[in-house]
DNA sequence: CTGAAAGCGCTAACAC
DNA sequence: GTGTTAGCGCTTTCAG
């Protein structure tokens, strides 16, 4: 899409001085060695009182900052995190990102940020390789898995040069990873279907390269299988994630499974696609078609009719990742053998509204 | 909202080594001195061929990657942007984020990310410090002008650190400004609404502390002015952006204004909501109420019926941002003196869908 | 073409 | 308590 662009070009004058204060400016200007200093910013105890009083009054007049860089190269460490992630248009992976930050801000680590081109890419490598050489302590990999993109370079390689946590992945021995539970979500949805007295089930899945779109099938298959249902081939479609899928998708399924009387959309945006189909056809929701899907956006609570939906909390896994990545980054000071290494699996949580409820008193609009 | 976390904990042995090889290793095992091995690193003419071949092998060999904390102490630039944003679980902000670092990656420049706790926050100046004393050579600050969110520090003390470009706010001269026309998109908007023969056109804002939705409503209301139309107090009503802010006063926007036939939404997810209370209450969109949103969020092309809204490219916007803060720092280091100081001003445009149109003939589906 | 010396801004280890 | 020396990993003089 075009668009103008406006420039309103003045002339100033600017100058970048630059002029940061360095240790030895303020050592000389307060009289006493760097080293004086060193010790006053880093709150060390054998300082005289007098004489910390002085430099701090000399550090605050000539606003001096230390540079986190001169430290990270003498300590090796840097409280730098490396992130990496793609698809941040997304609600999801900003949402991942956002814990990230503000558990990382409270923990006092900075974060460099990387977004792949694409969630399937072979550049991995030299991500990797950027970040080693700005000193990062631990790297949160979140970037789900899709495809092979988790095997463009061994982690345990990798591993070995720094922490690493990976979120949204098949769980595997000796790798630190954060998820959320999708099969669990996705058996979820399909039983509540299920207790609303739905019996022919379909399924809208997310791209089955993804890990999670396939844990979200599985899930629904599972419930159906041990309610004695069914869940054949012919009862689910594999869609894109965009709405735009779901919209070229929704009258295949219905054509191949005409008795279909609720459905588990693997995503919040197929599912609108869904409710938007079915106000088209005239097809009742939730009396003609149950409606389950996931995410639990924030729109899905104003759709029509509102979205039951399964919310997945994002937010805290970014949380838990940082938490779980300074936790090895900390330990690793002390014993440098053997580690805790853990999966993390958070369960989701079923968000009921009326797009579902076909046997209850129908309420309005309902919020998570 | 609780979740239940299941942990796996397995005890492995893992070593974090981190031996990075130095590049006084190289040296050493090239029978050479640093010096030169600097210089093959970078690329300079002044080795023999056979050195560089010899050295070039033994860098592969090691695996060896230059320190770029080293580099950037020595040469007193880091090749890092420090970006400011908040809010990255809304749509707006991610997007932008997103232009930035695919931006600056192609640039070949590291992001060191910080999201203020809110909107308008009072930390200001610690972020900026933060970002100082890790040598960023620029900042993009992606905050959206709110309150008093832009008087904690004052940006020309800031700019004579470093290179600063400012998002979306009021162009100030002499700050270096990238930002949306949001007055032309709320203009844009009205006008669309006026030629689709509708009279009464109501607003629902976005919170007025916004710079955005200050400029949005102006749009609205000069449009309505400029073509003779009223627009009355009693025509809008001051929203929060949430869907449930739109959903709470729309009622009040129609008892307030009872022949409103058509409303401009500051952002989509109020429209949604407005969409879903016409559903509710049986009026007839575009027939009875046209509607249309700001964002053109990708749920939109699928709401019922599909949302006719204001596109504005915030990925561009990141872009732009990059390459301008990357251009002055480039320029700065030429002429030390005088800078050309830009206010870039993208256009937004106007996606007809289905709410808006009650002359034309209504189509299905239509994407942007 | 190549190497030696100095130093970016800071801190660890040791003297006094 | 405080200062001195050395050096994190690299690049920039300046000799040779």
């Amino acid at each position: 899409m075009l668009s103008i662009t406006g420039t309103i070009t003045g002339t100033i004058t600017v100058r970048h001085k630059s002029n940061r204060a360095t240790i030895k400016e303020v050592a000389s200007a307060a009289g006493v060695s760097t080293q004086t200093v060193s010790r006053v910013i880093n709150n060390r105890p054998d300082v005289s009182p007098e004489t910390r009083k002085h430099v701090q009054e000399v550090i605050d007049q000539l606003d001096y900052q230390p540079s986190a860089l001169a430290r990270s190269l003498i300590r090796q460490r840097s409280y730098t995190l490396g992130v990496v992630t793609a698809g941040l248009k997304y609600i999801g992976p900003s949402r991942t990102l956002s814990g990230i930050t503000h558990a990382a801000e409270e923990a006092g680590y900075s974060l460099l940020l990387k977004e792949l081109p694409s969630f399937e890419t072979n550049e991995t490598e030299s991500i990797f390789q950027k970040l080693f050489s700005r000193h990062v302590d631990g790297i949160i990999w979140a970037v789900p898995e899709v495809g092979e993109n988790r095997n463009w370079v061994d982690p345990f390689t990798l591993v070995s040069e720094v922490p690493i946590v990976y979120l949204t992945m098949e769980p595997i021995e000796g790798l630190s990873i954060v998820s959320i539970d999708n099969y669990y979500g996705g058996k979820t949805a399909t039983l509540h279907l299920i207790e609303q007295g739905y019996k022919n089930i379909g399924h809208i899945a997310g791209p089955l390269s993804w890990w999670e779109a396939r844990q979200r099938k599985t899930g629904w298959r599972d419930a159906l299988e041990e309610a004695g249902l069914e869940a054949g081939d012919r009862q689910w479609v594999e869609g894109t994630w965009s709405a735009a899928s779901g919209n070229r998708l929704i009258p295949k399924l219905y054509s191949q499974f005409p008795e279909m009387d609720a459905i588990f959309v693997s995503n919040d945006q197929m599912a609108l696609s869904v409710l938007q189909y079915a106000c088209n056809q005239g097809i009742r929701v939730p009396e003609d078609l149950g409606v389950v899907g996931f995410d639990n956006i924030p729109e899905s609570a104003y759709f029509w009719p509102p979205l039951t939906t399964i919310d997945q909390n994002l937010y805290q896994v970014g949380e838990a990742a940082v938490r779980e990545v300074i936790k090895i980054i900390e330990e690793q000071k002390e014993e440098q053998r053997t580690l805790e290494v853990e999966t993390n699996t958070f369960k989701t949580n079923l968000v009921e509204r009326q797009s579902s409820l076909r046997n209850k008193v129908k309420g309005g609009v309902s919020g998570k």
